[in-house]
DNA sequence: CAATCTATCGACACTGTGTTGACTATGTCA
DNA sequence: TGACATAGTCAACACAGTGTCGATAGATTG
């Protein structure tokens, strides 16, 4: 993943780090509070204790302190992933649910944060980027498991694995997207999982196997 | 659907009414060259031919011209898919495919005002509101088709109805948004339809008769 | 023909952004 | 030690954009 911790500062010793994380921690707070639109640079700089020109001493914009913040969200959330896909060993099921599951507790423990991004990725191509990059990793893991079964002869061929997993992908993020931020028409937190695993069930096996 | 057409402003005779149809064509216009956040009040009544306090006369903000360009299209996009269910008379698979190309062809007709629209509606309840309702109008329709098809015994049961519909609607709404927009990763232009009509497919049936 | 209503806009108050230039510490090395 | 660079800071400025108020012109109607 891009190192997106020099985003627009110059190099420098320790005490201005700390301001950078303060300002960070204080961005992370107000969004708790309300939203990215209704949180002026001002508001940020104040919550970390310095002057509205002294922000942009460290970041361009308030957009860049979102997108460092998920910069920070994304690779914390990569190694849970990994994590959860090594404890479910060889039990294939257990794979695609653990992996589904990893995302959606991401979406939930950051649930402001990934407000404030879809917020910013229609406005931002650098948002909009750095999103694309992080379904791309979800995408990449699916095609591998589609090839695997594949060749396994359990999944049903004939959509290029790929587009699959994109769509499967896309349908993922959607409907945790509006069960978390209450978008309508959508699924309760509580069972927007198992709907999605059983499509996913039937898009790749054209059955339920993972799960009914 | 809402009535828009009162949206912010007195009722009135009908040169205004006349003025009211500049800003919208204006608004359509300007959206062809650059994004709704680059466009200003000023630009948009400059584009009518008025001042900007003119503008607030007629609408309460930029935001409400896009809403009321999305209240004319849905309209339009409503009757155009009734339509196409139509032709396609008994033939199931092609009432699905139909149904879904008349949502492909409605972004395709107004790519510039779908991308003005996303952009408003994490900003916006009122935005989120209507692109709810018009998802919605999607899902009841496909709930109608899975019951049918569930009744006939041809569809696979399992997954109550609605929430498969909703989750196969978020999917194709954001498959036909990424191509479109060409937000990565995404299935090209040529072949979204096939790829979104076979996933369907495998979630409703359990396999590919709906094409392949 | 006065009263009323639609339509119009100049001028204002306000909020927020991003930049400039000057100032202060702090550490470096000749 | 003292000249020098450099990190860090902010008051003040210049903008761009929003939304509102009050005055006014023209049409309509009783």
């Amino acid at each position: 993943m891009s190192d997106v911790s020099g985003r627009g500062r110059r190099s420098r010793r320790v005490s201005g780090d700390d301001r950078e994380r303060l300002i960070l921690a204080s961005a992370e707070q107000l969004l708790a509070t309300r939203s990215l639109t209704d949180i002026s640079v001002d508001d940020l700089a104040k919550g970390a204790g310095i002057s509205r020109p002294t922000f942009y001493f460290y970041f361009p914009s308030k957009e860049a302190v979102v997108l460092a913040l998920l910069d920070r969200v994304a690779e914390e959330a990569r190694l849970i992933r990994e994590q959860a896909l090594l404890d479910a060993g060889t039990d294939v099921p257990e794979l695609w649910r653990r992996g589904l599951l990893s995302i959606l507790e991401t979406f939930r423990q950051h649930r402001v944060l990934m407000l404030a991004v879809a917020q910013l990725v229609p406005d931002s191509d650098e948002a909009q980027k750095l999103w694309g990059r992080i379904i791309e990793g979800f995408v990449n893991d699916s095609v591998l498991g589609i090839d695997s079964e594949r060749e396994r002869g359990r999944a049903l061929p004939g959509v290029p694995s790929r587009d699959l997993a994109i769509s499967l992908v896309w349908m993922t993020e959607r409907m945790f997207h509006a069960s978390l931020t209450g978008q309508e028409p959508n699924l309760p937190e509580d069972q927007v999982l198992e709907v999605a695993l059983r499509i996913w069930s039937r898009a790749i096996y054209g059955d339920d196997s993972l799960g009914g």
